[in-house]
DNA sequence: CAACTTACTCAACAACCGTTGAGCGAACAA
DNA sequence: TTGTTCGCTCAACGGTTGTTGAGTAAGTTG
C-alpha cells in the first residue's frame, strides 16, 4: 500500500504551509500570492483555498507557531543577557516581513510585543519598567530587521556573539 | 485672472505628491493604488501616470526627500545624544513602511542607513567603529519603527524626550 | 466486490490592478 | 480673434489576483 488517506493529507498540508512560510518570510504577505505557494508546494491553487480557506487563513497557521520561539528569545536575553541573534524560524520572520503593509500581520506583531514587554518589565526593578522594557524589546527588534530582514553589508560578515557582545551593556543601560 | 497654467500644473503636481505621501506611509507600496492617491488628490488616476509615469515613478518623487531628515537625525545624535523621537517626516516613514516589502525601498533604506552608519562610525573611538554605528542606527530604527509605525500602547503616552532619556545611556553605551 | 468518501485538479469567474489612447475645454501665442 | 498647446477626464484594455464549483481518480468502508 502505498500511503493512508490522512497521512497523505498531513503531509501535503505540512508541505503547504511549509512553502507559504519560506514566501511570507521572503516577501511578505501582499506579494506572495496564492498561485506562488501553490507552485512552491507542487500543488493546485484551489487545493490551498480548500485546506485554508482564505488567503488571510494560509497566513495564520502559517505564523501560528512563532510565540514559543519569542519566549525563548526573551529567555535568553533576560537569563543572560547573551542575546540570541542567529536565524530567527520562518514564522517570526514572515510577522516582522509582513507587519509594517498587513494589518493583521501588525496585530499579531503587537501582541507578541506586548507580551514580551510585560514579561521583561516583571524583571526590572526601579522605576520605569514598561517604557525601559519596551524599548529593549525594540532595540532587539531593530537589530534583528536590519540583521535578518534587511540583511545590512555592516552587520552581515559580524558573528552573532560578536553583536551580543557589543549589545549587551547598552541592553544593560535599560535594565 | 483665474490662474496662469504653470502654476496649476505645479499646484496639483504638489497634491498628488502630498496625498501618496501619507498613503504610502500608512499603507505601504503595495496597499496603496494611484486610484486612492488620485481620489485623495481629487484628480483622474490617468493624470498621476501622466505626471509619473509609473506607480514606481511617483513613489521615488514622493519619497525623494527622506535623505536630509534622516541626516538631521543623525546630527542630533550625536551632536548631544538627545536623540529626536518625534515625528518624521512622511517621505521618511514612507520609506520605513515599504522598505521589508518593496525591494526598491529597501534599496533606498539601506543606502540611507550606510550613509547614517559610515558618519557615525567616523565619530566613534576605538576599535569594532562600524558594527557599533550600525547597532546605534538600528536602535533607533526599532525605537522609531515601534513608536510611529506599530504604534504600541506600552510607548504610546510616553514623551519623546522622555524616551531620548531612558534611551541616552543604551547609546552611550554603544560608543 | 460495490458504494461511498475525499484529496486533488481543471477551468473559469469577478474584481481589481497599473496603464494607455482618444478627446474636451481652457490657457496660451500670433 | 484664430490656431495651437496642454492640463485634465473618460473609457477601456490586458493582466493578475483571490476564490469557486464541477469533475476525476484513488483510498475507505460494508
Amino acid at each position: 500500500m502505498t500511503l493512508t488517506r490522512a497521512e497523505r493529507r498531513a503531509r501535503t498540508e505540512r508541505r503547504i504551509l511549509e512553502a507559504a512560510r519560506g514566501l511570507f518570510a521572503e516577501r511578505g504577505f501582499e506579494r506572495t500570492t496564492i498561485r506562488a505557494v501553490a507552485g512552491a508546494a507542487g500543488v493546485d491553487p484551489a487545493l490551498v483555498m480548500q485546506h485554508f480557506g482564505s488567503k488571510q487563513g494560509l497566513f495564520e497557521r502559517a505564523v501560528q507557531v512563532a510565540g514559543d520561539d519569542a519566549e525563548r528569545l526573551v529567555d535568553d536575553l533576560l537569563g543572560s543577557l547573551g542575546v540570541k541573534l542567529g536565524e530567527l524560524p520562518q514564522s517570526s520572520l514572515a510577522v516582522m516581513r509582513s507587519m509594517l503593509t498587513h494589518p493583521e500581520a501588525a496585530a499579531s506583531a503587537r501582541a507578541t510585543f506586548s507580551g514580551q514587554i510585560e514579561r521583561i518589565a516583571a524583571a526590572i526593578e526601579g522605576g520605569d519598567a514598561t517604557p525601559k522594557a519596551a524599548l529593549i524589546t525594540l532595540v532587539l527588534l531593530g537589530v534583528t530587521i536590519g540583521h535578518q530582514l534587511l540583511d545590512l553589508d555592516e552587520l552581515r560578515d559580524v558573528p552573532p556573539d560578536e553583536v551580543a557582545r557589543l549589545l549587551r551593556p547598552a541592553l544593560q543601560a535599560l535594565t
